[in-house]
DNA sequence: AGCACGCCGACT
DNA sequence: GTCGGCGTGCTC
């Protein structure tokens, strides 16, 4: 059976025409075209040269054979994606909405101009020592044996000799979660257990098998250790994604991945996609990181997409981090990810002594300062020894703002409910719209002149250090001091070189840096976080203070950690100062299935907005009213069936966290549920009964439903986000 | 998206 | 009478 046809997707991000078109292949272009070539095909009344995808061959038309037109020519240089990346294009469309042609842009390397290459920091200059590899310890060597004894077995298993062979029997206790044949791996290391060295022998066992490895790292980790570790040690195998690169650069990257030219990747989010002919192997280090969820439709998260893509390939997939996620420790536990674990630093380092220190205390105590006087003490000591030490403010949501000291009046941006963010000393600028001002010289409420920018961050900590040791050289890095390209990786160099003692600096310093000469690490307020008001404010606070602490003590030296903060009884608090992971997981998890929040249940935010807010509160309360009706039919038929019960619970619709961003108004509607199918259900039932109102309102004449005319609704919007990662 | 068809206002 | 407004609908 010849197929002489082919579904094209065309390029054009419309849902109208988001569904495949049949072309006829013509003969001379017979064996070129396969599935995921770039086509080029007449479309629409004008027969306009579009470009398109094929996601399907067939032998038949399936529409009037004398209306269906010819592709007209193949693009040749062009990539010719897998079948397995357009499967991965569907399930990310499937999974979080957007169209087809939005999911294939995101999953496929799309060829750009190849811009000159620009200068560029390279990574294996600004890493001065790099550790070669000799032999791993023997708890990391025991995780890698235990890694390559499950990939045998599969082998020997998938090449159908001795299916019914018993596998070997050993006595160690991770042999029962060899049971189920998970492919995905927790790899739970504290700070400073060698993650990377098991990593690189993992990743090297799969290379050694003919098979290519992508490795996923966040966004902010990508000019430090880990990639210079894995790049000295791979040399020339390997491919380097990162922000510097152009389009055409990371395409490049990519052909070469496709070619067999290089057989590992390392790169952010983006790297997951990269077009390796015979993936063995996904590693997402830091897999807990807020950054592997991307914030643009379709609005993944990396390691959903990276277990499907394993699976498509049958590759495996290793998720390290020394803070797990609270939901893949909980798959963990539950046997869907086999769980690895390293408990103790590499090459004898202890774990740092942690220190919480009660503010309200210190105040009582007659200390104003931002700086405890244990803290200082530690310091002190450390600078006199010549050691190092890093203070660290959780400044989210804490942007420079202005505000006047008379009457408090803060300024605010004119089309959205924030506050504008001081950028350099006069310009403001809003975050959300892009809104910019000078500052003004008086305050516009009442016309004072005590108006300025509130620093409440690490410039004054910055001031508070050399008040206390005028003598010692610090530096800073925050959003200010980072603001041009390469000054992140500076300063850093400068620090690690011994040029200052101490840095200061908001939560861009903690992430996977290895100073072998910090002994002190200072936490300024640790409970700032804690005021989110999300369900994931407590994971967010454990997470960075163990991070953090885990910067003290990676040398030979002993690290002090000291936290200071008014909520010393906080779980949060109290489990991370004794770096004890799994009372911490036990805590969050009883108040995450009292309050039905993920991972027991799965949380769907749907946020509608539109200019018209009146428009707005109607429609999503409506949206809601058939929500309620349509889950309640579900709940009671999963009753009467007396299959498993299905419930949901509802919250809203109210108003978004930030209610007006550049004029629109958002309204959220959350729904919890123990099933994912349900939810998506649900978003999709959302959908119908929110286009159907739309339509309604269209139709009928003004005022006739719910009083809404037509012109309320333009440019009214609907929005699904899957266990969002922060409130919306 | 973009192009055509179509049914109402002011123009050579 | 016709030129042209962009509302509506379809595209293999």
């Amino acid at each position: 059976m010849s197929e002489r046809y082919a579904d094209i997707i065309i390029d054009i991000s419309e849902s109208s025409v988001d569904r495949p078109f049949r072309y006829m292949i013509p003969e001379d272009l017979y064996s070129d075209i396969k599935l995921g070539s770039v086509v080029k095909v007449p479309f629409g009344k004008g027969n306009r040269e579009r470009t398109g995808y094929v996601i399907g061959l067939a032998s038949e038309p399936n529409y009037d054979i004398d209306k269906i037109k010819k592709i007209t020519e193949v693009n040749s240089g062009a990539i010719s994606v897998e079948s397995k990346l357009i499967l991965l294009a569907a399930w990310l469309r499937e999974n979080y909405g957007g169209t087809m042609i939005t999911a294939l842009k995101t999953v496929m390397p799309v060829k750009e101009k190849v811009r000159e290459t620009r200068s560029k920091i390279d990574l294996r200059d600004s890493i001065p020592e790099f550790r070669p590899i000799d032999s791993l310890e023997p708890k990391q060597q025991e995780v890698v044996d235990t890694f390559i004894r499950d990939m045998k077995e599969e082998q020997s298993l998938s090449e159908g000799k001795d299916v019914t062979a018993i596998p070997p029997q050993t006595d160690t206790s991770s042999e029962l979660n060899g049971l189920h044949n998970s492919k995905t791996y927790l790899l739970h290391g504290v700070t400073g257990s060698g993650k990377t060295e098991v990593y690189i022998k993992m990743a090297e066992e799969v290379i050694s098998r003919g098979q290519d490895v992508i490795v996923l790292v966040p966004e902010i980790a990508l000019t430090y250790q880990t990639v210079a570790r894995f790049s000295s040690y791979f040399q020339d195998k390997i491919s380097i994604l990162n922000s510097q690169l152009s389009k055409g650069e990371k395409y490049r990257e990519f052909m070469k991945a496709r070619n067999g030219e290089t057989h590992i990747m390392i790169g952010p989010r983006s790297a997951l996609f990269a077009p390796f002919q015979n993936l063995g192997l996904i590693i997402i280090d830091e897999e807990h990181d807020t950054a592997y969820k991307s914030e643009m439709t379709p609005k993944y998260h990396a390691r959903e997409v990276a277990i499907e893509r394993a699976r498509l390939e049958g590759a495996r997939v290793v998720l390290g981090s020394a803070t797990p996620s609270i939901e893949s420790y909980y798959k963990a536990v539950n046997g869907e990810y086999k769980l690895l674990t390293l408990s103790e630093r590499v090459r004898g380092a202890e774990l740092p002594e942690v220190e919480v220190v009660d503010l309200r205390e210190e105040l009582r105590a007659g200390n104003r300062s931002i700086i405890s006087r244990s803290l200082a003490d530690k310091l002190k000591g450390a600078f006199g020894r010549g050691e190092q030490a890093m203070l660290f403010i959780n400044r989210r949501g804490f942007n420079s703002f202005v505000s006047c000291r008379s009457c408090g009046e803060v300024i605010k941006c004119p089309n959205c409910d924030v506050t504008l963010s001081l950028h350099g000393k006069t310009r403001l600028m809003c975050h959300y719209c892009g809104h910019t001002e000078n500052m003004p010289d008086r305050c516009p409420s009442c016309q004072s002149n005590m108006i300025g920018g509130c620093g409440a961050g690490t410039e004054m900590l910055e001031e508070a250090v050399q008040k206390l040791f005028p003598e010692v050289k610090t530096l800073r890095m925050d959003r200010d001091t980072t603001m041009n390209k390469g000054s992140h990786g500076d300063i850093i160099k400068k620090f690690r070189e011994g040029k200052a003692q101490c840095l200061v600096g908001t939560q861009m310093i903690v992430k996977g840096h290895d100073f072998p000469k910090v002994t002190v690490v200072g936490n300024i307020l640790a409970d700032l976080g804690l005021f989110d008001g999300d369900f994931e404010a407590a994971e967010r606070t454990y997470d960075l203070l163990t991070q953090a602490a885990g910067r003290a003590g990676r040398g030979a030296l002993p690290g002090q950690v000291v936290i200071q903060t008014y909520q010393p009884e906080h779980y949060a608090i109290t489990t991370s100062a004794s770096q004890d992971y799994k009372s911490f997981y036990e805590y969050e998890m009883s108040y995450r299935k009292l309050l039905h929040f993920p991972p027991v249940y799965e949380l769907l935010a749907i946020v509608m907005s539109c200019p018209d807010e009146g428009a707005v509160v109607s429609i999503s309360g409506k949206v809601a009213e058939s929500l309620k009706k349509y889950m309640h039919a579900i709940e009671s038929d999963s009753i009467t069936n007396g299959e498993k019960c299905i419930l949901f619970d509802t919250i809203g619709p109210a108003q978004a966290s930030i209610y007006r961003i550049n004029n629109v108004y958002r309204r959220v509607i959350y729904i919890k549920s123990e099933s994912h199918d349900r939810l998506r259900d649900v978003a999709r039932e959302a959908d119908n009964s929110f286009r159907g109102l739309l339509q309604l309102i269209e139709e009928k004449p003004a005022g006739t439903v719910d009083g809404l005319a037509p012109e309320q609704i333009k440019d009214m919007d609907i929005q699904f986000d899957f266990n969002p990662v922060r409130i919306v």
